[in-house]
RNA sequence: CGGGGCGUAGCGCAGCUGGUAGCGCGCAGCGUUCGGGACGCUGAGGUCGGAGGUUCAAAUCCUCUCGCCCCGACCA
């Protein structure tokens, strides 16, 4: 490619609505150009490099015994309605009327439309398993875009939907695509941490998403050092220590007793007024869920999940509570107890059993209870893990510290299990005859997140520096004093030569000064710089550069394409995983 | 949806105590330069996001509206 003739241009200062290092270069390399919020265009360079990233995916599915088709964006709404997934995924569904006044939904992914084909396509075990996936724009109405091509409303997707016979069948499936993932995040030089996850209201068992760790993450990730536990901060388990235990008091339950707590709202102001740890109080936080109120309990010192709250109650919708729905339950913020508590749904964290004589509100303002101890005093409708893990909190695993970072989720795995299979009548006959709902696997990744994150940390203060397989062109090549005689009819042969031994390059035929044309070609992080210009013709040479290192190394003109061939040839292979 | 910020030339910005728009980069032409974003001269390019209002006069003041960005909520 003559890059006089490329469509699209590199910016020297950055759009100022682009905040992430990667929405900036993305968009000063001219790869990518906004048309509205979360929509973009893939401009010549960016699609190349998407591409790339595209066909490593395919070539890993593939590998993986997936099989390629195209589904329609355009989906019959009651897919959806059928699936009861239209509300799960309630505003994020773009919809819209035909001219026949038929509702269509714009696919945010293709689980229903698969599970439809092979509930037509499949009847015996002997079909299964089946591994079908595509590669294709899907749509969400995001509330929030964000972060250039980290959160978008319309984004490239490759999907795979695994179909099984069994729970056996899903788990080697599962564990195939966790494998294909791991070679294409180090296919594409992108270190990957593979972690808990959680599956949503809707889904199975397991699931575990792909992180990459980078401060312009919008997730969390809680991790050990010591023995590898990795998690969302939405699923990630700690141990919840003893801490209530005091020195010098007794862990024998003692009697409940009500004391005056003027003034003392918030945990800390108690703990303070009554002189204990945070740890040794009961916090009450109050929530508004799916048109029910209520009450959750947990240990002073710790916070809600609300991410496993929100599984806990099998609810949809979450949100806290407003001052006047709190009153209406008869509660008094700040002095509010599960003792004595009636027509209210409590839900408590198994926090309130790590600990003895706690301080909890007595319900009425101005007051607390001392010595409250679970069961004995107050009773709830459900018990269980809804405490968020902190940094610093103990490994479940191995008891080690646990650590936290931000990240990028560049791939998310889920054993759906039967949900979607049985309401599309997706089943099929196993060997005794009998009628058994087919076992479902879903495994996503979104290819323009994916060019983000590379360029997210993979960069320096001079441009992106694209890994080899990912880089819209291998080779920047640089004539330098393209006006001068001996120059140009050089640089034009070596250009043909360099093509026509296969070897994507992109030709600097612009008449622009040297200065110019090393910080484009930086910007744009092609890997392999060639220089010419009538100093290494001297030397009957072209100087090539690295865009990873410092130093550069003279090539003789003589046969220079088969050489530039090898040096990309053992780059590639140095870099393969 | 709550909070905050911003819309003036392709990009970055100034102008905002009202008087009809300017700078840098980029772009076009000519000349000089040519190994890390060269220089000179000439030139093209703007519904000042949109609508309404106040005024003799609005980029500037008022009202409404649209869009974009950030934080949070949200997000299989």
């Amino acid at each position: 490619m003559r890059y006089s003739k490329l469509f699209g241009k590199t910016l020297r200062q950055a759009p100022a609505e682009a905040e992430s290092i990667s929405h900036q270069l993305l968009l000063r390399t001219g790869m990518i150009a906004q048309e509205a919020a979360g929509i973009y265009s893939y401009l010549p360079l960016g699609w190349r490099a998407l591409r790339k990233i595209e066909n490593i995916i395919r070539d890993e599915m593939d590998k993986a015994g997936g099989q390629e088709l195209m589904l329609p964006v355009l989906q019959p709404l009651e897919l959806w309605q059928q699936s009861g997934r239209d509300v799960s995924f309630g505003k994020s569904l773009f919809t819209l009327t035909d001219r026949k006044e038929h509702k269509l939904a714009l696919g945010p992914t293709h689980e229903e439309v698969t599970a439809d084909l092979v509930h037509r396509y499949v009847q015996s075990y002997r079909e299964l398993p089946v591994l079908l996936y595509q590669i294709q724009t899907k749509l969400r109405d995001e509330p929030r875009p964000r972060g250039g091509l980290l959160r978008v409303r319309e984004f490239i997707m490759k999907d795979l939907y695994s179909f099984d016979a069994d729970e056996a069948g899903l788990a080697e499936s599962y564990q195939k695509m966790c494998q294909a993932y791991k070679n294409i995040y180090a296919r594409l030089g992108l270190p990957a941490l593979m972690v808990e996850a959680d599956s949503g209201a809707i889904g199975g068992k397991d699931s575990h998403e792909f992180m990459v760790i980078t401060e312009t993450g919008e997730d969390e990730v809680i991790y050990c050092t010591d023995c590898g536990y990795a998690a969302n901060i939405e699923k990630a388990k700690f141990v919840k220590t003893d801490k209530a235990t005091v020195p010098g008091k007794a862990r024998n339950p003692l009697p409940l007793e009500e004391i005056a707590t003027p003034e003392s709202k918030t945990i800390e102001e108690v703990a303070k007024f009554v002189g204990v740890p945070a740890s040794q109080t009961l916090k009450a936080v109050f929530y508004f869920t799916d048109g029910e109120f209520v009450f959750a309990i947990i240990r002073g010192d710790l916070e809600v999940n609300e991410t496993k709250l929100r599984n806990a109650l099998k609810c949809s919708e979450l949100r806290l509570a407003t001052e006047s729905e709190v009153n209406a339950a008869g509660l008094v913020a700040g002095f509010a107890s599960p003792i004595g508590i009636k027509g209210v749904k409590v839900i408590a964290d198994d926090s309130v059993t790590s600990g003895s004589n706690f301080v909890v509100g007595a319900n009425k303002p101005g007051y607390h209870f001392m010595n409250a101890n679970y069961p004995r005093d107050f009773q709830v409708d459900l018990i269980t893990d809804i405490a968020i893990a902190r940094p610093g909190d103990s490994c479940p695993i191995c008891g080690g510290k646990l650590s936290s970072a931000r990240a990028i989720e560049v791939g998310h795995v889920f054993k759906l299990g039967t949900f979607i299979s049985e309401k599309f009548g997706a089943s099929f006959l196993d060997s005794d005859g009998k009628s058994r709902p087919i076992v479902m696997g879903s495994y996503g990744i979104g290819l323009g997140r994916l060019l983000a994150a590379i360029a997210e940390q993979s960069h320096d203060d001079k441009g992106i520096i694209w890994p080899l397989p990912v880089a819209p062109y291998q080779v920047y090549f640089c004539p330098l004093s393209l006006d001068k005689p001996e120059v140009l009819p050089t640089a034009e042969k070596i250009y043909q030569e360099l093509q026509k031994e296969g070897i994507e390059v992109l030709f600097d035929d612009r008449d622009e000064s040297p200065g110019v044309k090393f910080n484009d070609a930086d910007l744009l992080g092609i890997p392999l710089r060639l220089t010419l210009s009538p100093r290494t013709l001297q030397s009957q040479s072209v100087e090539a550069k690295w865009r990873t290192e410092k130093k550069p190394q003279l090539l003789p003109l003589e046969n220079l394409a088969p050489q530039v061939k090898r040096l990309l040839e053992e780059k590639a292979v140095r870099a393969q995983p």
